[in-house]
DNA sequence: TTTCGCACTCTCAACGAGAGAGTGCTGAAT
DNA sequence: ATTCAGCACTCTCTCGTTGAGAGTGCGAAA
């Protein structure tokens, strides 16, 4: 199973021939044939010297012929293969390295790094990108405020984490004045600021009660509002963020050309729940992760290759990013990039620590 | 040239014949000869008779034939036609009149209500939906804020126009305190809460001016705060917002089916400006507006019809929300829902105020 | 072990025939 | 003056056939 058994068990001359044909079916799409790799394969072979080696690899599960006379085709376990063993990555021209820092302008808010950074990626590629910041368990809440709108309602802004902004429009029962409510805020950043928010929650509960008894109508108001505030935080906490772009790329791959394909895979990137579980497998991966075809485990996926890498700052995991494209892609153009983008996400966002 | 025109100089049979044939053929698909519709339109005539009205209806530019022995297909002069003058619009039944009241929950914020009304609208339809909002020249600021994050950076946000919070990160030279932060919003929102953007913009420099002469260190600090943060603004001014959802029901329909069509369609999806180019017509248009086929100007959508409809509150529009699918789409059923869909959102938005 | 030669398989594009659907026109009936 | 039956005609679509092209597998020779 393991890509050594494979490889220890063909000889050097099979391998070769086997990139050879990998290479070439990534080039054109075609199904590779004896003769044709006899031409371009430096080694002089006649082409059924090749066909020997090729049903070969066929045994060996590396290739695969979608009929008799059509060539071969690289199979799943045959890009596995390719990819851990025998691709020799490029390094990326420095118009390109210069072309993504360009895009990744730390002055950014976060939300539009991420956007940025997924339809940077699907340019360079010409593939679908896309970028994933998971919602962490552990978010340190920075500051709460409010703010008085008109008929009851009150706006409810949090800053999480140094760097995340999340509001929402609470309908309270009276009326509250902008003083009130300052101070309630005052109160709420005093013993709540720099904790977790899971600790928040946990505790503004007890909170509530110690207040009931002893303290002021305001600081009451606050523990109202901050428990409002906090339910609907709550809600929230699983739904990750994923963003998406260059979808329409793909519909020029004549792997996927089908409409009916076509649409249930748009469909599996809106619903983003099938993604966004592929994308947490790879956040614990030690940089670049690939899953090849029906690896990821979703049919729809049959004919893609995701490219992922995780993105941190300071060592820790912040996310994960990749491009979704063909099983057919140009791994050794694609990967660099993933790569590199990850560097250079995580330093863009390093600046704004 | 208008419908007017047009029914004034057929006959109330061939009316008829032309209602029936565009209904029949927004059910099927195909195009409609004369024996079908012998068959099913009440009047008893031959397919011979109907053959002379469909000839008559023809040279009316109401009609076309794909070719000589393929049945006829209304024009999107004939959808005009059809929409203006004889489509009977159904009540919606009041289950689904339900589900749309349930969907828009006055008590989430406005981007969130927005995407659920678009996704809601495609939900219902099996079509495209979408919801705009447009940037208003007019914006009043409500309220500002700052909040200090690590590393020389400052949180702004923006409340404006009772509803909608912006946020922006700026870098700063030095360190700021979050008194002194509180301090100069508490200055800003004196002088200028409850003021035009526009207003504030223009009066920001003089205001900085006065202030260097007369003023405290920290008012000094509010002003250039509040300088960058709308210049950010300024920038934002023009980038309305738009929401799609159900892109991909638009596969299913047969007229679109080619991959090459689908994916020009789903890039002018992506890429908004058209879209919103489209709907900012229908802003002042009052109530329902149909745009059928090669009449809404863009290529792209030549098999398509757009129903649109401005939501408003207080009989001040906000925005336009709509449906996109085939010409050949389910007049009397969209119509109802865009115009219930537009005055329910109109009521949510309401509530809030 | 490699190569040549050969028979075989499968796909694909082109072609033609026939069915089906629908038209337009003509001339008769009402 | 309408309406309608009849008929010849046109166009598309499907299906089977055919031949070319590509590629294979295998056995025998080098």
């Amino acid at each position: 199973m393991s890509p050594e058994t494979n490889s220890s068990q063909l000889s050097e001359r099979s391998l070769y021939l086997f990139k050879a044909l990998v290479e070439h079916f990534i080039q054109d799409g075609a199904p590779v044939g004896s003769r044709t790799l006899s031409k371009d394969s430096s080694l002089n072979l006649s082409p059924a010297t090749i066909r020997n080696v090729m049903a070969d690899l066929e045994d060996f599960g590396l290739l695969d012929s979608p009929h008799t006379s059509a060539g071969r085709v690289p199979t799943a376990k045959g890009y596995r293969l390719f990819v851990d063993s025998l691709l020799r990555v490029n390094d990326l021209n420095s118009i390109e390295v210069e072309k993504i820092a360009k895009e990744l302008d730390p002055g950014n808010d976060f939300k539009v790094l991420m956007q940025r950074t997924s339809s940077m990626l699907s340019d360079i590629t010409q593939l679908a990108g896309v970028v994933m910041l998971p919602r962490t368990e552990q978010s340190k809440l920075q500051h709460i405020e409010f703010v008085v709108l008109s008929g009851n309602r009150v706006l409810v802004i949090l800053v999480v984490n140094d760097r995340e902004v999340q509001n929402r429009i609470i309908n309270t029962s009276r009326t509250y004045s902008a003083s009130e409510l300052q101070e309630a805020s005052n109160y709420l950043n005093d013993i709540f600021a720099g904790k977790d928010l899971t600790y928040v929650r946990a505790n503004i509960l007890d909170e509530l009660e110690k207040t009931k008894e002893q303290l002021s109508q305001s600081m009451q108001t606050a523990m109202e509002m901050a428990q409002l505030a906090f339910d609907y935080e709550k809600s929230k906490v699983n739904s990750d963020e994923l963003f998406f772009s260059g979808e329409t790329n793909l519909m020029d791959i004549a792997e996927l050309c089908e409409v009916d394909k076509l649409k249930k895979l748009f469909n599996t990137f809106n619903q983003k729940r099938d993604i966004l579980h592929l994308l947490e497998q790879a956040i614990s991966a030690d940089g670049i992760q690939i899953f090849i075809g029906e690896e990821s485990g979703h049919d729809v996926l049959d004919n893609c290759s995701v490219v992922t890498s995780p993105y941190e700052v300071d060592g820790k995991i912040l996310g994960v990013l990749g491009v979704i494209g063909p099983t057919r892609m140009h791994y050794e153009r694609v990967i660099p990039i993933v790569d590199i983008t990850a560097r250079m996400l995580g330093s863009a966002l390093n600046l704004n620590n």
